[in-house]
DNA sequence: CATGAATGAGAATTCATTCAT
DNA sequence: CATGAATGAATTCTCATTCAT
């Protein structure tokens, strides 16, 4: 249970991030005040500026260090998958679904702090592109009827990341079947 | 040119939330002061207090006085329309991605503000309603295949808002074209 | 006994200014706070950033608007007056004294601050040279003896000033007669 | 090059001394932060406090420890010296000109706390008295003309503390001369 | 109707100091 | 002996709000 200063510190800055990507989510970046993170780490403020310059350094910690850019790239790159497009489609907006749900506090963060503009555009305009890739792909292949794959990114991605934010999630299944009825 | 004692209320009342609506979109609603606000109407902080309880009470006038749910219940609503469905449809989309555009101060509020969160789930489930009735009786008609319509106009409000809000606007031709390609 | 406004804020700029004076001259700049300065004023702290962007602020002003290097200016340049030198000399450097005694807050300002550092060398250097140009007319009309003019002022002047600022002011005339024992 | 237990501390004591003069001449004593005294020395916070009480207790063994007032002391009872009183004089206030110099840090430290005011009456005190003291016994034997001997005291004194402080140290033989224009 | 001086509560941040390791 | 994580009290400054004029 000992631990060594420096797992400590490292224990301590992730908890501290921790609670603040809950505070931050639950009350908005400007509405939560330092007294409030440190509070919800269990701590008193002044240890926070030893591990953060500022309030603001947290918010962009959590979006840099907690963004999930990565592993949407990596969710969204498996294209090369031999099953029908329906399928890998179906499974991959759902996997995509649940990074959202996984990340619900850091997508609150991302509406209610000036600073995660430009990040979340990024995101979207990954997101978006990725998927249209693997659309373009499969209507090359044959197996899908040729459509405008760049409207459907972004119809797909976009539903199924505001009703999720919404908090009334959609039928993956059926809006699937809903753009590719006859298909697959 | 000279006012009556109430209109001039009336018309100074108006100032102070068409320069709130600028204000609030442009620093978030936390991020703007009363000072801010008052400077922006070209007025005293204390004039504000005269008009309206508090700062908060500026953002909740805002968002009920000039939200814009009558409006869109008005044209999507506007369902017995004799012209086949896709063209009412994509009409019908265009028309709510005007009203966003023309609504941008109070779609940026909605996001900045912690009241608004109600009152934009409001407006989306509305939304999705409506056109969704819009589709079933279409589908009624037999105008329309048989499809999901619930998931269908999740579908179309959803895309139309995000990419409207996310400065990427989408072409709703498209989009219809899309969900509906044979039909029509 | 009524204020207009501006004559209130005029009332009240300077009433703040004698309150701060007072405590930097007691306390040090640092020493004070933003609490005492307002508790001397009598009132709270908020209202000291109505009228000043900051703390530093007020010692700047203190130091700029009740500097006294114009008064010494005026004093020292008294020099075309028929007395005979020793006589004009020490009228001279009597009131340099008590214009010190008067700004005793001030001068403890000067040695307070960092930022007072630059503004009291020029008191300085302005006060010797306006001393030694004195005493250069007066060997040149043959009325003292040829000497060191620069040295001297710097003599006279550090030698008034180190001694009021350390609480044992020195005999004026003493000092006259003592580094121009047979003239005059 | 080993050292024992108590040689260590004692060296470790001046060391950290040495660096707190330096930052304390270099940011005044309230700008010094702990962490700036301790990063001065390399170590960390926690560590002065094995070795002194708290900051204000540096300040005040610096000034105890390093203060020069037994060397100003030795200095300035130089007064059995047969050569003639301008001689020693001149001689004697050179070594307190660079007596100063050597102690510049202790000076400014003496200039920015607060604790220091005392100290440093003593010193200008006990300075003027020696000078003084030197000055009736050189008039008594007859070397000097009778004159106001404290008054000169404080009249030398201050040149040359005051003209060295400003940084434009005086020209000592000049202001010997200038007191003692015919004699010696 | 309108002003703007004044308040009071609280915000972010700093820092001397302590203490378990 | 030495570290540095943690504290708590204070500090500067901000801002929504009130109210006498």
């Amino acid at each position: 249970m000992t631990r060594t200063r420096s797992e400590q510190a490292a224990w301590r800055r992730e908890q501290l991030l921790d609670a603040a990507l809950k505070v931050f989510a639950d009350k908005g970046v400007d509405g939560a005040t330092v007294k409030d993170l440190a509070q919800a780490a269990g701590v008193t403020p002044g240890l926070l500026y030893r591990y953060f310059d500022s309030k603001e350094a947290m918010v962009e910690t959590l979006l840099s260090e907690r963004g999930f850019l990565p592993r949407l790239r990596e969710l969204l790159t498996a294209r090369h998958d031999p099953r029908p497009a329906k399928e890998v489609l179906t499974e991959l907006l759902e996997a995509f679904d649940r990074l959202l749900v996984s990340h619900a506090d850091l997508m609150a963060v991302f509406f209610s702090a000036a600073q995660a503009r430009a990040p979340l555009a990024k995101l979207v305009n990954e997101g978006q592109r990725l998927i249209g890739d693997f659309l373009a792909e499969r209507v090359a292949a044959g197996e899908l009827r040729a459509h405008d794959t760049g409207t459907a990114a972004k119809t797909l991605f976009a539903t199924v990341a505001v009703n999720r934010r919404m908090g009334s999630p959609i039928d993956i299944a059926a809006l699937v079947g809903l753009l590719f009825p006859e298909e697959g």
